[in-house]
DNA sequence: TTTACATATTAGAATATCCTAATATTATAA
DNA sequence: TTATAATATTAGGATATTCTAATATGTAAA
């Protein structure tokens, strides 16, 4: 029952948004990816993936770990996976 | 386990975007109250007020009910409960 | 009815968001 | 090295957000 932060949270909520990032921490969720896999399944270009994955990022929803030439996201963020696991069980009217 | 529609839930993320809007929610689940009391407690002119609760309308967050020259504003939203329920047992990092 | 109260609406400025196009960076392969 | 692949960054335009100030609307009391 503690208070909640509204700015820190409206933050994590800001990230969640916007359409493409919202499916994009649901696509990491089950298969953490590097930046192209998640170009060609959005079907979005490379530079605005990048710019949604570094919004992410500062909003602390994903990390990135480095392979190479490649990054690979991953979400990490009790928080959010709790509410895309809402979304996927409320049958939202 | 149904697909998410990102655009729809995405539109519920932007209502809650806004920290004045979350606190919103959040007050008007404790003591659904009319729109002077809402400026009261978050301290935000009258007119901002009426903006930010038009936003949560129309988002399907709340809904008004009038009563004479006032309008009392209650949460009526689920998957909005369910959210700032979270945001209250998560001790959030 | 006038007056006052509660709320809604409008206009416009300041700022933020999000895209594309172009370029930069970094790591591996040839 | 040089070339290529993967990703990041920047600039700038179009659009969206959010505030204040002003005005409008609706209801009830005097």
């Amino acid at each position: 029952m503690s208070k909640i932060d509204y700015i820190k949270n409206s933050e994590i909520f800001k990230a969640l948004s916007n359409p493409i990032r919202l499916q994009m921490v649901d696509f990491l969720l089950d298969d953490e990816c590097c930046v192209t896999d998640v170009v060609n399944e959005l079907g979005i270009s490379q530079s605005a993936s990048s710019q949604h994955l570094l919004i992410l990022k500062n909003s602390g929803i994903v990390y990135p770990e480095k392979h190479g030439t490649r990054t690979c996201y991953k979400v990490k963020n009790k928080l959010a996976e709790e509410i895309i696991k809402l979304l996927k069980t409320n049958n939202n009217d």
